[in-house]
DNA sequence: TACCATCATCTAAAGAATTAAACGATTGCC
DNA sequence: GGCAATCGTTTAATTCTTTAGATGATGGTA
């Protein structure tokens, strides 16, 4: 028994799917063009169409004729899509903890002051929420 | 061109390394005992075998013969993996923004009142580090 | 010594992910 | 009407990942 199918979007899924969430609806060609442009990805135009029609078979995407082609948009949209995946990480790399995985964030990566500032107060608000 | 060899440990790599960053060095049959147990996966023992073996292809393990069997123990550390998936992570999701990841961790999952407040404390300690 | 248990290596199978050529249908234009 | 451009479908090749059987070496034991 080999591995089973990804219950996430795989990398060039993903890719796809970062595109759409950009703008959409879009025609394969432009999608092809801007995997070109934007993720340096030079696919063939028989290649782009058949990963989209992966995804919507996967249930990724919604798929709408108009004229002889096909405009494809977003069925799932961004936070949906990175909850599922960071939730998927925490349990593989914390145990499910996602403040371990905070933590780790905190440590190794560089957030600028800016940034930590508007962590610092959102963490405020949340704990505010939490205790009315 | 089809797909790369992944530079981060696949799924079942993980779990291995997650076994041995728990208790190292360990033989096989040790390996394959806590994977059962640990992580439900019942593979035989050629299977671990062979993980192994590519694992320490890939320099993610160390292998030192003892007796007439192996020891393994990981040669990277779960920070340092956790680290890179991260990172990965962050670009592939959020454009390279460690703080819309956390942003997204922060309203997605569910964290504590006292996780909270822990997280809350070091940022406030970064930030004084920052700027001394 | 002969046999059995234990280990490693070799080999390969099968599914998933990625890629694209070949082919066919349709449409617009000369 | 015929030809070229454009689009989708079919089919398949390649690599990675996961899995494990077959085989061979080795060491202990009856």
């Amino acid at each position: 028994m080999p591995r089973q199918e990804s219950e996430f979007p795989t990398e060039l899924e993903l890719e796809i799917l970062k595109v759409l969430w950009e703008e959409s609806p879009l025609p394969v060609r432009d999608v092809r063009d801007r995997l070109e442009t934007e993720a340096g990805r030079t696919l063939a135009h028989s290649t782009v169409i058949t990963m989209l029609n992966i995804m919507h078979r996967k249930g990724y995407l919604r798929r709408r004729k108009q004229g002889k082609s096909f405009l494809f948009r977003p069925k799932v949209d961004r936070q949906q899509v990175a909850g599922l995946m960071m939730g998927d990480m925490v349990q593989r790399l914390f145990d499910g903890s996602a403040s371990a995985m905070m933590l780790n964030l905190l440590e190794s990566a560089e957030i600028d002051a800016d940034e930590l500032s508007e962590i610092h107060q959102l963490i405020a608000q949340i704990t505010r929420e939490q205790n009315s």
